[in-house]
DNA sequence: CAAAATAGTGCACTATGTTGCCCTTTGCGT
DNA sequence: ACGCAAAGGGCAACATAGTGCACTATTTTG
């Protein structure tokens, strides 16, 4: 599973368990029904933006590791 | 901090710790060096695959997890 | 099964991210 | 202080992400 399928399958899955639909989410968190339409499906290639204003709107949380373990 | 700051500073972060330059980091990760410097300066916007490219160069790993623990 | 709701897609257009070129600034070593 | 390497920034051309609309497909509900 590359990045883009992650965090388009977190995306889904969340919003789902939120019980909320793609029209709802969208409206939330600003980003038009098209371009989340295209995102949960892990088409295209989403800016960083919309990806925080979707993680924002859902409570998802990003976590970043180095390989070993400084910062 | 936001999101797009975490991510600049990860990488700046990382870069330097591996001791390589932007220039050196732009030839490895196919990402231009005019890109990564704005993207290391939280500027502008970047696209997901940029991002992953550079995380996939430097052995950046990234976490996704939600409010509750599900998935 | 039929209807309604939700999800996915094609297309055209607009907005903006990506890059190269070139110059300025900063930091480092001698 | 000087010279060099690395980092940062302005700009224009090009590439592509974002969006609305209309439509199809799929899932859910009665």
């Amino acid at each position: 599973m590359d990045g883009l399928n992650k965090i388009a399958e977190s995306i889904s899955k969340r919003r789902k368990s939120l019980k909320i639909t793609q029209n709802d989410l969208a409206e939330i968190s600003g980003v038009s029904t098209r371009s989340l339409k295209d995102i949960e499906t892990g088409k295209g290639n989403p800016t960083l933006i919309q990806i925080l204003k979707i993680f924002n709107s859902l409570g998802l949380k990003f976590k970043i590791t180095a390989g070993n373990d400084d910062d």
